[in-house]
DNA sequence: CGAAAGGCTCTTTTT
DNA sequence: GAGCCTTTCG
């Protein structure tokens, strides 16, 4: 049986090159999930290279859960082996095993952003700095900065060339006792840690590069310096390397991704082969020709030709809406239309933004028209206060150094540890080189070199608190996962507390609902499955959760959506300043990269897209007025169809192609409109100008219908009728 | 010590 | 508009 067969000849050429370095250049649906997986199919069952030998890296959990499940039908052969997984799952896998030889225990906790930041505020304070004048976050993507080119504090601070990195290098470095003290890796550690472990112990690096004979990256254009570094480290001695991405697809520059990666790529292995996938399976024509508009534009790129064999499609849609209310009622009403129309089903249909705030109004609509939908990100279960809580323990009670943990969770629920009990805490933790938690420990028993300086009501709180985690620990090293979550509820008093605080139901259903991630890890001894749960609860991402076959329109950020597809698409916001985003607007680096985003928006479209953008937009409390995107000038204009345009883009539009409530389309003629006049809306029936405002070079409308209220309308798009 | 109220600052994107 | 922090009061 031949396992290539399926695949065109680029595609074929890029599965069978399984020796020496190889660069695979894909575009948007070209197949490139399709060639990795038959390339590790092929050696596995072809060249008989066992599975141990070959390491595979994937962007998202998801996509390497779904690279598992297409090889196990592919290869039907047991992949166990394989290590498949994210940069940094498969660091701190590598980290629990190796770290002693660079210091690391492995029972270490990983921080994620918040602990990070909670960390870093800690930081900021011990080093006499203002947190608001230096804010954490900023501080944190400069040490994440640090950190992907692989600086440390000592690195950093001989490179610091303004007075705002000198502040950072005296952060860092107290960062980084922080987390040495709580026995913590940032995310950011585990991936220069790792680098670290591989440079320093030849030893181990050696025994990596015997395993690791294949080595395959995906998303390789979204790397930062320290990935390339690992990567070239383990593959140094097979030198079998294949690399997929797409440099028009890099959208995450602002993480450390280094499009120079490719570029390195040809310089470090002079004789890496290069095989272009261009041809698009995915796409209408007018789909793809639309999305190269707007991508030719960049000037930092390799121009390529993409192209497809498949049918021009119906046009681009371009929209305009009143404000962000309006834009999400026009995409359910589509949604609602097309699924109608045995078009579509909602599943396929996907709803695209730039920031996360703009799923609000979207979600809305959803549910005010009772269509199924799902977020995908913005549920952001592990960011809710319930989960984070009893996650604090868990991670507390693994590891009992973990001081932002113990920070989190020692007063709640309320235990009369105060502020002041806690900050007596530290000082005398600190003067006896103690964790905190082992000065708690010394607490309760009884020789006390050091008297204590707690008030007697004080010292009983936290020698019972320190009780209750004694007896959580001793049960976690006997008790299943679930056992033991229950007994931190149990002894806790979490749900009593939880129960009586606002939403304290929907709150309680949180933590059952993390009581049910515990139970998949149910089979595992106490110890592991607590350390894998910790560990997937903290290098889970949004799209990791995402179910396609949910049956429901799915609401996802740009960046969410790299990798997969849809039949329909929204992409909602085409505005300066959203798409664009307005931080981009003084760099035109950062510009082409809003730029590629909107490629990759556009490009995960099968049949058909809708560019929908609003005149009016409430950002922050505040309320803006966005011109139209400038990426919808460079779509070609013969791709395009315009729906609610305002007057003078009319002249885009097939005529009457949409009517989308039920207003007279033909009715273009813009009233003269005074205050006092009456005036009747095809929706909202007659009423009363109330006000009227010139903006830009329109007017915008406040007018009191009958029977349904005061609605503000811009004139040119409301189609309104002056009535006598 | 803790709850409640008021004031402040941000809001890009995320493994 | 929200979350975070500080202040204030009981």
């Amino acid at each position: 049986m031949d396992i290539l067969s399926q695949l065109n000849p680029a595609q074929r050429q890029a599965a069978e090159a399984i020796s020496g370095p190889l660069l695979i250049l894909a575009g948007p649906g070209s197949g490139k999930t399709r060639v990795i997986t038959h390339r590790i199919a092929y050696l596995i069952k072809v060249c008989g290279v066992s599975p141990r030998h070959i390491m595979a890296v994937t962007f998202t959990n998801k996509a390497a859960r779904e690279m598992e499940e297409r090889l196990n039908r592919l290869a039907k052969a047991s992949v166990k082996e394989l290590t498949l997984g994210t940069f940094h799952a498969i660091c701190a896998r590598i980290l629990r095993q190796e770290g002693r030889a660079i210091g690391i225990t492995p029972g270490f906790t990983i921080y994620g952003r918040d602990d990070q930041i909670s960390l870093l505020k800690r930081a900021i304070q011990e080093v006499d700095l203002d947190p608001k004048q230096y804010p954490p976050a900023a501080i944190l993507s400069a040490i994440g900065a640090a950190k992907s080119q692989m600086l440390t504090p000592g690195g950093y601070a001989q490179h610091s060339s303004s007075y705002f990195e000198e502040v950072v290098a005296r952060v860092y470095e107290r960062y980084q006792q922080l987390l040495g003290q709580s026995n913590a890796l940032d995310f950011d550690d585990l991936l220069m840690k790792a680098a670290e472990l591989f440079s320093s112990q030849p030893g181990v690096l050696d025994r990596y590069q015997q395993r690791y004979q294949h080595i395959l990256v995906d998303e390789f254009q979204d790397t930062n310096l320290v990935q390339y570094q690992l990567i070239k480290l383990l593959a140094g001695k097979h030198r079998n390397i294949c690399v997929v991405g797409d440099p028009d697809q890099s959208i995450y520059s602002w993480r450390s991704a280094d499009l120079r990666n490719i570029l390195s790529f040809e310089k470090d292995y002079p004789e890496a082969r290069v095989v272009l996938l261009e041809q698009n399976y995915r796409s209408t024509r007018s789909i793809l020709e639309a999305a190269s508009g707007i991508i030719a534009v960049n000037q930092q790129r390799k121009p390529k030709k993409l192209w497809t064999d498949n049918d021009a499609g119906e046009p681009v849609n371009i929209v305009e809406t009143y404000n962000e209310q309006e834009e999400a009622q026009f995409v359910v009403r589509e949604v609602e239309r097309l699924v109608a129309a045995g078009q579509a089903k909602p599943s396929d249909c996907a709803v695209m933004y730039r920031t996360n705030a703009q799923s609000r109004a979207l979600e809305e609509a959803f549910i005010r028209y009772g269509t199924p939908y799902r977020l995908v990100a913005g549920t952001r279960f592990y960011e809710r206060r319930e989960v984070k809580d009893i996650i604090a323990y868990l991670k507390l009670i693994q590891n009992t150094r973990d001081s932002v943990s113990l920070l989190r969770i020692i007063n709640i629920p309320q235990r009369g540890i105060g502020d002041r009990t806690l900050s007596q805490l530290t000082s005398w933790a600190s003067s006896a080189n103690l964790s905190r938690y082992e000065a708690l420990q010394l607490l309760s028993s009884p020789q006390e070199d050091k008297p204590p300086p707690f008030s007697p009501h004080a010292a009983r709180a936290l020698g019972s608190f320190y009780a209750m985690v004694e007896e959580l620990v001793v049960g976690s090293r006997q008790l299943s996962l679930v056992d033991l979550f229950d007994l931190v509820i149990r002894k806790s008093g979490y749900r009593e507390y939880i129960q009586n605080t606002p939403d304290g139901e929907e709150r309680w259903e949180n933590v059952l609902e993390l009581r049910t991630v515990a139970q998949q890890y149910g089979d595992l001894p106490p110890g592991e499955g607590l350390i894998a749960f910790l560990e997937g609860v903290t290098l889970v991402s949004d799209v990791d959760g995402y179910d396609e076959s949910a049956g429901a329109v799915t609401l996802i950020t740009l960046h969410q959506a790299k990798g997969l597809e849809f039949s329909v698409v929204f992409i909602v916001g085409m505005e300066e300043g959203v798409l664009p985003h307005i931080r981009s607007f003084d760099d035109p680096g950062q510009m082409e990269e809003e730029r590629r985003l909107c490629y990759v928006g556009v490009t995960r479209a099968k049949s058909r897209v809708y560019l929908v953008r609003a005149f009016r937009r409430s950002l922050m409390g505040g309320n803006t007025v966005n011109g139209p995107s400038r990426f919808l000038a460079d779509i070609p204009s013969q791709l395009v169809s315009g729906v609610g345009l305002r007057r003078g883009e009319e002249s885009q539009i097939a005529a009457g192609a949409y009517s989308w409530d039920g207003a007279p389309a033909s009715a273009f003629d813009l009233p003269e409109l005074k205050v006092g006049d009456q005036v009747r809306h095809g929706w909202f029936g007659e009423g009363v100008v109330v006000s009227c405002q010139p903006v830009r070079d329109d007017s915008e409308l406040v007018v009191a219908f009958r029977g349904v209220g005061v609605k503000k309308l811009l004139l040119s798009f409301a189609r309104l009728e002056k009535v006598d």
